[in-house]
DNA sequence: TAAAAAATACCTAAATATCAGGAGAAATAA
DNA sequence: TTATTTCTCCTGATATTTAGGTATTTTTTA
């Protein structure tokens, strides 16, 4: 084990994964796996006691999502490296990874050569992505093109609510409000969607899989 | 290389994961893995010229989804067997994929311990199923139950231009069509639907890839 | 061709949602 | 602590959908 290796770990909630991505790295001069992990929990409980220096971070956990985790570690662990490796190929996932302190975005069907190419760029500090991200980033597609609002917490709560069926009344009398009060979060959730009622607000939601 | 080794395939689009898996049986003293592929074609291509005892397969593939792949190979490599390894949860796809030929059905978030006593016991010539499998086949969730409707042609283009935000007034001008006629076939996509209104509609239909 | 299904159109009334404002209280962040 | 966001509730007007129906025409299917 030398001192300059870089200290890796691996957070994915497939262990097969896990897996695979150690057996690629494990060969690679400059690095030492140190670790995986299959939840939030997991990594973050892991970091509190041990240095990192390279985290390989997928979107979907049991826990918590990727792009919050990677905040989370990020705010705590600045001079930690965090690289996203996700299968999820929405335009808005990956802006709001790096807005987030990623480093970079990867897609798990990324060849392997790609996957070592990338790894050894993010390293260097360089921001990176695999070449399916870069399409994606630099041609949009049409539901790609709409950002994802950022709903509140009542939002939220409403939105899964009226994606029921439910009326103002219904909602309200559920989360003891005024009906009143659920009118105003649903002409919100339409300002923030830029939709014209809440048929189009639902399609959207699920579309950018808000449900 | 002994004689009575199973000689063992992997067919996933993901890199990583065939090289995990790799990893995983390759210490396992009855499997011989003889090599991976990322794609429908590449497999077949290699039925044709040499035998394979097992295939783990992925339903998720660039060219042919998994579960028409595994009745393609089964009609021509009877005692081929195959076990699906895969992300979706559907319930509909994991029967599919054993009325189609599969021995069985794996979660690629199974444990390593999960996926290597099901490989062991596929082997056998059981079928088998991952925990998390077992408990959708075995109660399926709400919006799986239920079947999906069958749409006439006017319907679907109706709940097309709802899920677009469009009133009665713009469909039917849209259609030419009676705004009154629109909302009879919206009573009747709610009817056939069983839903509430056309938020939960568009939600129904949007989970059974309606939209 | 006859029967069934689909598509069309209409009516009345009631229920709900949408739009355009404002405004105070509570919680959070800087 | 101050500023900002979020949450709450309100008025009043308008638009739209929903829930009962009924009924004719067109298209499909047996």
């Amino acid at each position: 084990m030398q001192k300059d290796k870089l200290l890796t770990t691996i957070v994915d909630d497939h262990p097969i994964v896990i897996e695979g991505l150690k057996m690629l790295l494990q060969h690679e001069a400059n690095i030492q796996v140190v670790g995986g992990f299959c939840s939030g929990a997991e990594i973050l409980s892991y970091l509190r006691n041990n240095k990192v220096d390279l985290i390989l971070l997928d979107i979907t956990l049991p826990d918590i999502n990727g792009m919050d985790l990677c905040q989370l570690i990020k705010s705590e662990w600045v001079s930690t490296t965090i690289l996203i490796l996700s299968n999820h190929t929405e335009r808005s996932i990956i802006l709001q990874s790096i807005q987030n302190g990623a480093s970079g975005y990867l897609l798990k069907n990324s060849s392997i050569q790609e996957l070592r190419q990338c790894i050894a760029e993010a390293i260097q500090g360089n921001i990176v992505y695999s070449r399916a991200v870069m399409e994606i980033i630099s041609r949009p597609s049409k539901n790609q093109l709409q950002e994802r609002p950022q709903l509140t917490r009542r939002e939220k709560q409403v939105l899964a609510l009226v994606a029921e069926g439910k009326t103002s009344q219904t909602i309200g009398q559920e989360l003891f409000l005024s009906p009143l009060t659920i009118d105003t979060h649903r002409k919100n959730l339409i300002q923030k969607f830029n939709v014209k009622n809440m048929a189009e607000l639902i399609m959207a939601a699920s579309q950018q899989n808000l449900l």
